[in-house]
DNA sequence: AGGAAGAGTGAGAACCGTTGTCAAATCGTG
DNA sequence: CACGATTTGACAACGGTTCTCACTCTTCCT
């Protein structure tokens, strides 16, 4: 049985905030955000408090091109995003042919303990001329 | 029409050790082959001319979960890749379906203008117990 | 409630991959 | 060969993230 992790001030102000936002958002933007809700929180805490929430898949986890780690509440489970590259607006996506292609290809080249990234961008129907 | 490169020792050595390479590695990985190969070449010129062949795709390059970006010689046209974690073997794939699929799912949510990253992580046959 | 134990916090330093700087070296053309 | 433009490389700078450690706050026990 793992230890619940406290219930102090900083981890609520995260929660709460991870559940008002729709799209992903970096740990920066995150601290910039709490700041902007005069709910200071430190930049150490919210990078662990969003790595917390990352593990116990309560928010997911991605890496943008330049390098970044973006982070949006997300519902449990396996899925995928579909991305607007604009707005950052994310729609969730799941995809059970491709979870079991993935698996196939593996198994075919001998692979085992396979993961998968698969995120799809594009330019959502508001951002479009 | 673009300037043709130059000629230089440097961009030979790390042209030509990418091609002696089946993996991905990281930039400084590749600038230490160089080095165990009496082929000094600066780091700054390791990241430049990896980027430079990125661009004119002769290699690709992608990032891996901690944060580096790797790169590898691959063939021409659109793949993806089946990578072992532990040894960077890599094994390019293709999956019409997943193309098809992911197009369908943009277009269903009203998104254009579609690209998508796909990767495949896993531990090879000859790096499991 | 009071208090001890120890998880959690935060300011700043450290870290690490990557990019920028700029004087010196090199390429290749005239 | 000589010249000008490109390239190189040692080093500094940068940006996101992680670490450190003294201090704070939660929680649990009595």
């Amino acid at each position: 049985m793992v230890e619940a992790p406290r219930n102090t001030r900083q981890r609520r102000a995260v929660a709460e905030l991870m559940e008002d936002l729709d799209g992903f958002r970096s740990a920066q933007q995150i601290h910039a955000l709490l700041e902007s809700r005069d709910q200071n929180v430190g930049l150490s805490t919210v990078y662990r408090t969003l790595q917390a929430l990352a593990d116990a898949d309560e928010v997911d986890a991605l890496r943008s091109d330049d390098g970044e780690t973006l982070y949006r509440r997300c519902s449990r489970g396996h899925h995928h995003h579909l991305v607007c590259r604009d707005c950052g607006r994310t729609v969730e996506v799941e995809g059970p042919t491709v979870e079991r292609w993935a698996d196939r290809v593996a198994e075919e080249n001998g692979f085992a303990d396979i993961s998968h990234t698969l995120e799809i961008f594009g330019t959502c129907a508001s951002c479009r001329p």
